[in-house]
DNA sequence: CTGAAAGCGCTAACAT
DNA sequence: ATGTTAGCGCTTTCAG
């Protein structure tokens, strides 16, 4: 059996609360003392149970992430930020991956690990605004990440959509692109990351005096790279023609431009591509991508932070809670290959 | 607050007794009276306090996971495999990740969250054989994955190195490729993947009776994709000829490919190329990659499995603990673009 | 079939 | 500066 605060306090010739205080680093405990339980702590190979701990002071120093899928790169990359911004502040992070569907996303906010974490970071992806009544029935704290649901009563960090979106489209605009492709709208959407980042495209548009053609506004459901080949081969089927692609996001991106490279399509000679989201793998794809990097660290360290301060306040039992906070992070566009021209080389298209 | 069992207990007017044996589904219940608590649970919303039944049981229905990185693909398909098996099993995964270097994984092993956990997964990274008695220092049941470590007193999980990397370098030469890259060796090594791999390569080589040339041996420390690019630069500029590439892992023959591309080589026409993980991007690179699928699912379903009976060995605390178990999975050889010459037309390279 | 009560290991208020 | 002690919410003998 592990040795615990009493095995200490009889080894060392202290009560338990002396080791506690030693332990936890409270001061007023004389030097030659500390030393001493130090002694036993070690010769015991001593560590604290954590249940106990947990269940003492009603925190677990524990919080999880709701994520779809740690295989999608984009979610991988977060979790890794999180987890670092966690472990900076004492934090251990539980992933949860849901499956994607409402119920799957409902049954583990409410789930059975609820208990065992002092809050949730919850990147929504399956509910949407009509559901964000359901998450304060959720009695823990908890910030949003991600654009498919707004003011609700909980704290919300999400990214420049819009903003990004029309940068990068303006970007394709400034190198000569005219027809440019919208690539993963989702139809009817309005708020939701796809809504968004289609607004941005039609502003940029729109403020070059370029005309929108629906047919360069594609579909794409989900955001796979699998997708994102379905897609381009559609579109060459469909032979509509186009010199640029705002990808929604970088996974679509990398998708087209395999099907492109097949079809002997030169990147980005005869169509410049942009991405969203700056993965890791953006700058080892043939040929390296340009794309909207999202502020993801920050995103992961506000997020962090956040519901740190929510949990402080509970715990504190003051009052009434704070406002709900909206953090937008800032986003910058990463120029790669992808969109690289030659100088005085405009794009081969001649529209 | 939160309802407790007393607060169920009194709304359903029994006592906590009955209200816990309803929720641990213990039979001798009368069902009228097993009603009454299910609506009062209901009512209260009452949720089983995780800390406390922890403390009581001594067991927390957690595992952690000991990788190095999500960022890197392989680690997170592996996470996800983990989590899929951990959770069909009602067990929740912390994942833990290590900076690769000796002393953080010693200090993560030996960590706080130890407490937390009833077990470990250790895909083993910086530490090597000389360690292998500090392993058995950590009073908690582990299951090793990987090749670093062998013969210690720990179950342990691995692929068929050798065999799968022979496998690889089989089909190149059968394919017709006569000077054969080995891409990712690390000098010296002899357990550890970089050892076994390069193993099962001169053992292929042997067996076909082609001759070892050193220079085709490419020393990589770290197996990024961005480790693959550097070698591939570095080989090039030699002036090294060769028309086939066994990289010791994906994310090599990833980065590898690409520098090539760049470079004007075509594959397979040129240079063949295989790596090792199947790791999903594998589908999706131009070209799609062959490589050997080296059984990773079936790795984390062992893995959670073996972990679990060590777990429930200690709580029967049965006399003497089973002897350690060491476990090989199957591996497949999957073919793609990447090696797959239009009948008929052999390499290029006219060796 | 159900109730009473002990105690898991820890923290923190209170006492000295 | 250190000791005493009362629970945190649960599981689990042991009685009825």
């Amino acid at each position: 059996m592990a040795a615990t605060l009493h095995d200490v306090a009889r080894v060392a010739g202290v009560s338990i609360k002396t080791v506690s205080n030693v332990i936890n680093d409270y001061p007023h405990v004389r030097p030659e003392t500390k030393e001493r339980v130090l002694a036993a702590i070690a010769e015991l190979g001593y560590r604290p149970n954590l249940s106990a701990r947990n269940l003492r002071s009603g925190r677990t120093g524990m919080i999880s992430l709701i994520i779809p899928n740690l295989r999608n790169p984009y979610f991988a990359e977060l979790a890794d930020d999180v987890m670092n911004a966690a472990s900076a502040r004492g934090l251990s992070v539980l992933i949860e991956q849901v499956g994607g569907d409402r119920e799957s996303e409902l049954s583990v906010l409410r789930g059975s690990r609820r208990q065992a974490v002092d809050g949730i970071l919850y990147s929504v992806l399956a509910l949407g605004q009509e559901d964000a009544a359901v998450l304060d029935e959720i009695p823990l704290p908890m910030v949003l990440l991600g654009e498919r649901i707004f003011n609700s009563s909980r704290d919300h960090v999400t990214m420049r959509n819009e903003d990004g979106l029309r940068a990068a489209t303006e970007h394709l605009l400034a190198i000569g692109c005219r027809r440019i492709i919208a690539l993963g709208s989702h139809p009817g959407e309005v708020i939701g990351s796809a809504g968004l980042r289609l607004d941005g495209y039609l502003q940029a548009l729109d403020a070059a005096g370029v005309p929108v053609d629906e047919r360069l506004i594609v579909h794409a459901d989900r955001w796979h790279r699998v997708d994102g080949a379905a897609a381009m081969r559609s579109i060459l089927a469909a032979g509509t023609e186009f010199d640029g692609i705002v990808a929604f996001n970088d996974s679509l991106a990398l998708g087209a431009m395999r099907i492109m490279q097949e079809a002997g399509l030169r990147i980005p000679q005869d169509v410049a591509v942009i991405g969203f989201d700056d993965l890791d793998e953006t700058r080892y794809s043939v040929p390296t991508l340009s794309t909207i990097e999202p502020g993801r660290p920050q995103i992961a360290e506000t997020a962090v932070d956040m519901l740190l301060a929510r949990i402080e306040e509970r715990a504190s039992a003051e009052s009434s809670p704070a406002e709900p906070r909206e953090v937008l992070t800032d986003f910058r566009l990463v120029q790669r290959e992808s969109t690289t021209r030659a100088a005085g080389a405009p794009g081969s298209s001649g529209l």
